[in-house]
DNA sequence: ACCCCCTTTGGGAGCGCTCCCAATACTCTG
DNA sequence: CAGAGTATTGGGAGCGCTCCCAAAGGGGGT
């Protein structure tokens, strides 16, 4: 019935498919790697042959002989909350599994804490565990992007660290975003438009400055720094960057504020001062998360494909692995944004 | 310098670590899995050879050779959009992570979208490709369960499946949180509590009411059938729901909503039919999600442990596959709720 | 001093697969 | 029809580790 050497409950090895399709032992692997190389009518008989014992192959048994793993990894900086928050996380993850679907790569998740489990990280990829890294949330002054780079070990990162990121990364436009909500306050007769920022160490927050600036400039309005307020992408940051415009500049009639959530704290402030969303100032976040639909009034915002952020930078990875001609200038990806209008401008 | 027989660039392998510590190789692998009959002697020579050069175990000998993979997978049914909400998924995967932090375990993560992808997890699983398997969201009626049972592959799953649950699993006390967020109600001097269920073929949804119930006949007030309006856990299901029961009950002062993103639903339709919130009608949700804090009025909420559940649920996994004791029942833990008193009630 | 037993150690035998070389079977030239 | 390729094929040699057996070393009892 099964073939001759089953031990109790084993799975069938690729010895045992061979046997079966009588052929030997390369030659059916040939046909499971779909080498062109064999002759249809083996490469029938083998498929047969697998499809009869429903052979699966050893993932450990191939990554130790052909030495790699099938596997890539997604490393997450846990102290960094922003991105666990909706919609990052779980559209990243969407993304890069979606790209992943049909590949026989697996997902590896590892959440990277304390400086422990850093080192820890260090280790696992430098042991060549996985075939390619995905980073997100990096900082500018992380290591682990030049150490990988090091180790030969392909990596993506989603958004650019710098002006001139040398690593494939892929990113939505921060700049034409921000130009754009901007804009479109412009657009709907605002005047004294300020901005709130993110963490200008962050490259992304420093590029949707950018934008916003961009846009000042075209509207042909006067460029006033004392519409500019830096947060740090919390609520209370934004809260409390309301609080200095409107101490600074009163007569404000609209905010762009780099993230939805620092938009709930903005918006939390105006309230207080009793200024109407959107007939006194109009307000526009950016991220598009689930802040922005439950606010009230719903929030206008910037939305990022981020699902298919996720998607690329898992396609580039896989490019990578597979390998680019050397000479190939790094791929970067730059996604468009799209603005949501709702209530509050 | 180095050891004697390196590969180019090659990682040090257990043989060369031996060689270092003037050991034979089976000693080395002893002291690196920790085995007792070693000498202090030896295991520190080991020791040392191990931080020299910087050795690390390669995962797919140690895989192939021990049969088993030191690694874990999470799966995920991908449409379940519910569950990749905030708080669910991310909150899961970092308890998850925690518990798995000071382990050598991996975690994979497998999106299951359509169903040629779920025959390729029962592939994945069925050639044993991880030691364990944790699942969340699973419907009474999904063959997997039943199938890893069988493969005798180690699963714990989030959410009982019904009262008389097998698998081990992990759940949050689903009837309590209701009981109390409807005792809560009534202490309020809620006199009609309304109730938006959940889909009552999902288990927890079913528990729920069952609180809401308890609570009721506890406070003495009557039962009233059409106080209860059965919806699926959408926003469109949640605001569908509201107007039935507005129409059946226009005297209704309180309703507990099954899920926070129903409740934003239900708020809306009451805020069209001008009752306001929580004067008129008092409003209680369920998962204590982003929306509820930033909904207006902010929504009370029933909080569940979301992470410990993660936490809980790995520990479970764990102690699965290094192996009840035969006769042990199936461990099934229930994690205490929190009422979050917000502004609707 | 001898024997027995327990502790510690070394290393052979795989685990299942890929890589690659040598062998065989054909096919095409001239 | 010989010679030279060219297309297929089989299977040895590992990949690095765990398992396990047999050997070696040590200690205590008699």
């Amino acid at each position: 019935m099964a073939a001759a050497r089953v031990r109790s409950g084993g799975r069938p090895t690729l010895e045992e498919v061979a046997a079966r399709a009588g052929v030997g032992r390369g030659t059916a692997s040939r046909v499971i790697n779909g080498s062109p190389r064999v002759s249809d009518a083996t490469r029938q008989a083998v498929e047969a042959a697998v499809a009869e014992l429903g052979y699966v192959p050893n993932r450990a048994a191939r990554a130790l002989a052909g030495n790699r793993t099938d596997a890539i990894a997604l490393v997450v900086p846990e102290p960094e909350t922003r991105f666990f928050a909706e919609p990052y996380f779980s559209a990243i993850v969407r993304g890069v599994g979606a790209a992943l679907a049909d590949t026989e790569m697996q997902l590896l998740l590892t959440l990277v804490g304390n400086d422990r489990e850093r080192r820890r990280l260090a280790q696992y990829l430098t042991a060549h565990r996985v075939d390619g890294v995905l980073l997100v949330a990096v900082h500018a002054d992380d290591p682990l992007p030049e150490l990988l780079e090091q180790l030969g070990m392909p990596c993506v990162i989603s958004g650019a660290r710098h002006a001139a990121e040398t690593l494939p990364s892929v990113d939505s436009d921060n700049f034409e975003g921000a130009r754009a909500a901007v804009e479109h306050l412009v657009s709907r007769g605002r005047r004294q438009v300020a901005t709130i920022t993110g963490r200008l160490e962050v490259y992304g927050a420093q590029r949707r400055l950018d934008g916003y600036r961009a846009a000042v400039a075209a509207a042909g309005l006067a460029p006033d720094e004392r519409l500019i307020a830096p947060a740090d992408f919390t609520e209370e940051g934004g809260a409390g960057a309301m609080r200095d415009l409107l101490a600074r500049r009163p007569g404000l009639d609209a905010v762009f504020v780099a993230s939805d959530v620092m938009a709930a704290g903005a918006r939390q402030v105006l309230r207080e001062a009793d200024r109407r969303i959107p007939e006194d100032v109009a307000l526009v976040g950016f991220d598009d998360s689930v802040v922005a639909r439950h606010m009230h009034p719903a929030l206008t915002s910037v939305r990022q494909p981020i699902e298919e952020m996720g998607r690329r930078m898992a396609q580039l990875l896989l490019d990578e692995i597979a390998g680019r001609a050397p000479g190939d200038e790094r791929p970067s990806v730059v996604l468009p944004t799209e603005l949501v209008v709702r209530d509050s401008s």
